[in-house]
DNA sequence: TTCATCACG
DNA sequence: ACGTACGTGATGAAA
């Protein structure tokens, strides 16, 4: 079995056991309750690890390999030093439970792992990796920053960032950047600062800034003892003095044994080959499913025996079964494919029908347009059951087969049970849901160039009869929990009517000047070229301007301008960058315009021109269960997104225009919808009073802040700090977040924090409650009752928390925007219907809807769309629409 | 594929 | 002592 290590070089893996347990174990631990065996074990950690293992080895492939575990509490550090780790919080029973089985698991894999008495498994990693030096290369993962010691040349240390899935990868030059120490030094940094988790102390007063400072100064404890003498009369130097015991003896606590007495060694570590019977007792003693079905399809190796697995009573629909399927009023559940995403562009592949047990599939598309097929469709009375209503309503009107009475769709619900999981893949998302009966598109159509039709009609048909089957058995389920949640008036009301709404304004599109855009190309590539020379003079040389990299090369190594801000690959040169660099040089001026050109050329006008359909419109897709917010986003092309701050910007505007001529675009928006939704929710009777007075609200505030007695005193440029401080507290504002954006300093914007909660007290009371209601309930919710679970509020990693904090703070608003335009859009469809009016509904973009329309028509809309949308919803304070109309978009904005 | 950058609300 | 605004998508460069 030492074939696989013979052909390829030889690699050392070492995965640190308890940590990587860990983290697995809190990366589900929301759901706990739903991953237990049938004996009761919870196996919420090794299901995870399992997949971390999965993914890891698929990257690294190393020939040798070692899962290294802590063999129990007391080790030689606990000799040296009693109370060491003495604050660990005790290992969950949850998750010592379920740490025998790991052995197990790794066993059945062929992976070795060990475990040594006085020792932690960073011990037995750090010898293993000194053994291999010179040997083979070393890769160590773990959720243990304190292993980046052990980077060598030789040594790769990965360490878990963002839950499990992702690595941030340390090699000594890593850590130089990160840190601007050797790996080695990092002991001595550990030494001075101490540890609060393995609970040593290092020296009063010192933390991370501090103690990098002295190793950067002194290289390390010893030699910082031998100086600290000389060192000026300051508290530092005190404490250094006092704690000078703690300091050695907390570097020795955090130096990782490198010498440890193992009773095995690389010979006994090479890989061997997976036990399948072992993999399959395991998997099936743990109730992992989804792992047991992946074990069998990877075994088939016909498809026959793949369809065996799937047991699913498929066959091919011929014509002539046609009437006695379409008879039935039962509801039937019907699923059409696309190998890619654009279902404006691509034709269909096949399609899935059935209910119950019997299901029919075909490749055949012309079945779809017989008559009895398109009756069938067409009425409303003949329930369709579907996964994502939007797109199997765009691709059948292609077909000119239009579908009507789709009353259940497995992507909307499942995207408001949970916005996490929002694939697009039904495959994926049935597996979350606890249905294995199903491959994912990825399994079966690939991915990347390699993504293709199956050669085997019957395997592509039994995949779509097999996900036709999976929507019609997910639904009742489903539909349950949306009931229990109380969110099944937001899915009958809101998403499914939309998805319709939605699809009526894709396949509408909107018409673009190509020939606006053409001249404005020819215009922006002469003055790009105009630029790029100028460039290359004050740089002296030819490069790429669209290169950060090479870019900062000129601006900082050879112009030597001032390095403002670094990021992990180079030097910044970002707008606020080169901002602050104004006037040091001409340069500066002439890369803001060039980028600022570049982008439009790049992303708007080529961009937008290959997207242009033969109809001479653009037809996004607006992605409806996307956002965690309950946004909608849009793709293929991005018409969110069209430039407006700036002049230069604002002009593509003029390439989108009405389709007919003597039409015109009209657009309306809310006005400080997601303030006004703030007044609603929080209660605040201030800032509602301001709302209902028509008071300037930024004014307001700035009033406020300002300490200002009278509206007069308001400048605008306290207006526009005032503004931001709004903005702030929306996104769920910190001091620092605040001064930097406006520019002023930490305590000034606390300042305004301060008095700003002075003003609105209930604003102040609902950012505290919403947060303590996130902690309580795991999620916060819109006024419609959309959900965002916030697992990360729990976190005792800070950024994670504190980012789950103000989200909690920032959804609830931000989606109940979203929740009050979409009830608009329904509403507006509605209307124009039944006012048999000609306009057209053609784009959303958050807080504004654009229409084009006969000019005839302009003064209905007028009145007609804001009344729409100031009265989709009732809240505590009154909703304010602007209206807008032109020849192009560019003219139709106030 | 990932990163940096920049367009929008 | 931490490291910070919320939500998106498209592009070109570099790995």
């Amino acid at each position: 079995m030492a074939a696989v290590a013979d052909v390829k070089q030889d690699k050392l893996l070492l995965l640190d056991g308890n940590s990587l347990a860990f983290r697995a174990f809190f990366a589900l631990h929301n759901s706990l309750d739903r991953f237990t065996n049938s004996e009761g074990l919870h196996t919420n950690a090794l299901y995870t690890f399992s997949n971390m293992l999965e993914t890891i080895l698929a990257a690294e492939q190393p020939t040798h390999m070692l899962v290294a575990f802590d063999a129990g509490k007391t080790t030689f550090r606990t000799q040296m030093f009693d109370d060491y780790k003495g604050n660990r919080s005790k290992t969950p029973s949850e998750l010592s439970e379920q740490l025998p089985y790991f052995g197990e698991y790794l066993d059945a894999l062929g992976i070795a792992h060990y475990q040594l008495v006085d020792y932690e498994a960073d011990d037995i990693i750090g010898t293993l990796a000194k053994e291999a030096q010179g040997q083979m290369p070393v890769t160590i993962i773990t959720g243990d920053r304190d292993l980046t010691q052990l980077t060598t040349a030789n040594t790769t240390v990965k360490v878990t960032v963002k839950g499990v899935n992702e690595l941030e990868t340390y090699t000594p030059a890593h850590v130089q950047e990160k840190l601007g120490i050797t790996p080695k030094q990092i002991i001595d940094m550990k030494g001075l600062m101490g540890d609060t988790s393995d609970n040593y102390p290092g020296v009063t007063k010192v933390g991370e800034k501090t103690a990098l400072k002295l190793v950067k100064e002194y290289g390390s404890i010893e030699t910082l003892y031998q100086h600290v003498a000389e060192m000026k009369k300051s508290k530092l130097k005190e404490n250094l003095e006092n704690d000078h015991e703690q300091a050695v003896l907390s570097k020795k606590l955090a130096t990782i044994n490198t010498a440890a007495p193992l009773t095995i060694s690389l010979a006994d570590i090479k890989r061997q080959a997976e036990n399948q019977e072992k993999l399959i007792a395991f998997y099936e003693a743990m109730d992992f499913k989804s792992k047991l079905a992946k074990l069998q399809i990877s075994k088939s190796t016909t498809s026959a025996d793949a369809d065996a697995a799937q047991k699913i009573n498929a066959q091919e629909l011929v014509a002539a079964d046609l009437p006695q399927i379409l008879k039935s009023p039962q509801p039937q559940a019907f699923e059409i494919d696309i190998l890619g995403d654009n279902y404006h562009l691509e034709m269909p592949i096949g399609f899935a029908i059935g209910a119950a047990d019997h299901w029919y599939y075909s490749q055949d598309l012309s079945l779809l347009t017989t008559p009895e097929f398109k009756a069938w469709l067409a009425n409303r009375d003949h329930e369709k059951y579907v996964f994502d209503s939007k797109k199997t309503e765009v691709l059948l009107t292609r077909l000119g087969a239009p579908i009507a009475g789709m009353t259940f769709d497995l992507l909307l619900v499942s995207y408001l049970l949970n916005t996490f999981d929002n694939s697009n893949d039904l495959g994926v998302l049935a597996h979350l849901h606890g249905y294995q009966a199903v491959q994912t598109d990825l399994e079966v159509y690939g991915k990347g160039t390699k993504r293709a039709v199956p050669m085997d009609p019957e395997v592509l048909g039994h995949h779509l009869a097999c996900k036709a089957q999976a929507i019609y058995r997910l639904k009742t389920p489903l539909l349950t929990q949306l009931k229990d949640n109380d969110q099944d008036q937001l899915y009958d009301e809101i998403e499914a009517p939309l998805a319709l709404v939605l699809a009526q304004m894709e396949l509408n599109g909107i018409t673009v000047d190509s020939q606006r855009l053409q001249t404005m190309r020819l215009d922006f590539e002469k003055r790009l070229n105009d630029i790029q020379a100028l460039i290359y003079e004050d740089a002296g040389h030819e490069f790429n301007i669209n290169s950060p990299k090479q870019l900062g090369t000129v601006l900082f190594d050879e112009l030597k301008l001032p390095v403002i801000k670094k990021n992990k690959t180079g030097y910044s040169t970002s707008v606020e960058v080169l901002e602050q660099l104004q006037g040091d040089n001409p340069i500066i001026d002439r890369i803001l315009t060039y980028r600022q050109i570049s982008k439009l050329q790049s992303t708007y006008i080529t961009g937008l021109l290959k997207v242009i359909h033969p109809d001479h419109k653009v037809h996004t897709r607006y992605l409806q269960t996307l956002t965690q917010t309950g946004r909608l986003s849009s793709v293929d092309p991005n018409l969110q997104n069209i430039p407006v701050r700036l002049p230069e910007g604002r002009k593509i505007r003029q390439a989108f225009v009405p389709s007919h001529p003597d039409w015109e675009i009209f657009s309306s928006d809310y006005s400080q919808v997601e303030l006004r939704v703030l007044a609603h929710v929080s209660g605040d009777a201030n800032m509602q009073a301001a709302f209902k007075n028509k008071i300037d609200i930024h004014a307001n505030t700035a009033m406020k802040i300002f300490h200002l007695a009278d509206p007069s005193e308001v400048t605008p440029d306290m207006r526009r700090q005032a503004k931001a401080t709004n903005f702030g507290i929306v996104y769920g504002i910190s001091d620092y977040g605040l001064a930097r954006n406006i520019g002023i300093s930490r305590t000034q914007a606390a300042n305004f924090i301060a008095a700003y909660f002075e003003q609105y007290p209930d604003v102040e009371r609902y950012v505290k409650d919403i947060v303590e209601v996130a902690r309580q309930q795991g999620y916060v919710e819109t006024i419609m009752h959309r959900r965002r679970y916030l697992p990360d509020i729990h976190a005792k990693n800070y950024n994670l928390r504190s980012f789950a904090e103000r989200t909690a703070m920032n959804t609830p608003i931000q989606g109940s925007a979203a929740d009050i335009i979409k009830v608009a859009m329904i509403n507006m469809q509605q209307r124009l219907a039944e006012e048999n009016l000609q306009a057209k509904m053609l784009l959303q973009v958050h807080d504004e809807l654009i229409f084009e329309a006969p000019a005839t028509e302009i003064p209905i809309l007028e009145k007609l769309v804001p009344s729409v949308m100031d009265s989709a919803v009732k809240l505590d304070v009154p909703l304010v629409v602007d209206s807008a109309h032109g020849p192009t978009w560019y003219d139709a904005k106030g």
